[in-house]
DNA sequence: TCATAATTGAAAAATTTTCATCAATATACA
DNA sequence: TGTATATTGATGAAAATTTTTCAATTATGA
């Protein structure tokens, strides 16, 4: 399969605004709409496409806080590995967790309402996890940039 | 204007899959397709949902090499700040940049395809921007969570 | 009770999807 | 080299589906 540079252009749109039509993408790719479907077809069926969403206003929705936090494990035995995994991946603030290098062995990314409501998330969820050592938590002040779209 | 737990639900579900019918959102929601139209819309202009995006797959599109980059200016006068934070906003493999507490400035999360490509991020277009005191950076080893659905 | 807001189903408009056909390109072969 | 033959991708028209509009009806709250 050949990925060209008509498909790249395909997915930056897509990646910028997925509710345009078929005929507005024919209009900017100089294609024909049925051309542009079979594109868009090919993209899913390859898996360069996971899936569409809806991206949410945060402070609309009262969720204006962001935090990263640091985590360090007691332990890294598989068993408290795949435990905390399993665990952290199931509370609702945390929106994304990675095992990373260096001195941490994960970042949190987690959404809040509030300072009040960050220290239930630590005191209730988070720190309710066995085998956490240690955490350290940062507060995002402000948020310079943040997009989903891969540029290619 | 009353947000209530249908429209709750329904930004759940437009969260999960964007592309599902205004038809299959009012069987779940057990409503008529119209007063969906009317819901979905309803959300859109009061600003609880910001935009429809395409999620491409980072593994597909070469670019599955994830970091984390603390940044440190040299000094936080204004002008330097904006400029900073200018110009890191113009990288491509820069996804997200945020302005944090704690012993470093900022946070950014960078998307490129192998070590060898962060080493050329590194040298030819962070390190380039003025006013960077010091880096230190952290390598995803493994994505755990990874949603943009905010759980309300 | 009245006014406002939300819901409904039907109709209209627009979009997606299918399909037969055509054009361009590469491949095989004499 | 030149010709026949797949292969791929594109096109426009038609069909199917979905979105959008609209008038009427039902809830909801002051």
């Amino acid at each position: 399969m050949i990925f060209d540079a008509i498909d790249r252009k395909l997915l930056d749109y897509l990646q910028a605004d997925s509710k345009q039509t078929n005929k507005e993408l024919s209009n900017k790719l100089n294609l024909s709409v049925t051309a542009v479907y079979e594109r868009i077809k090919k993209l899913e069926r390859e898996g360069y496409i996971n899936k569409y969403v809806a991206l949410v206003n945060k402070q609309q929705v009262d969720r204006a806080f962001v935090a990263f936090c640091h985590i360090k494990l007691v332990q890294h035995s598989q068993e408290y590995v795949v435990k905390f995994e399993k665990e952290v991946a199931k509370i609702k603030e945390v929106l994304e967790c990675y095992h990373i290098s260096g001195d941490y062995d994960y970042l949190l990314k987690v959404l809040v309402k509030d300072m009040h409501s960050f220290r239930e998330f630590m005191v209730k969820k988070l720190t309710t996890i066995d085998h956490i050592g240690s955490t350290h938590s940062m507060f995002v002040i402000n948020e310079v940039k943040h997009t989903t779209a891969i540029n290619i």
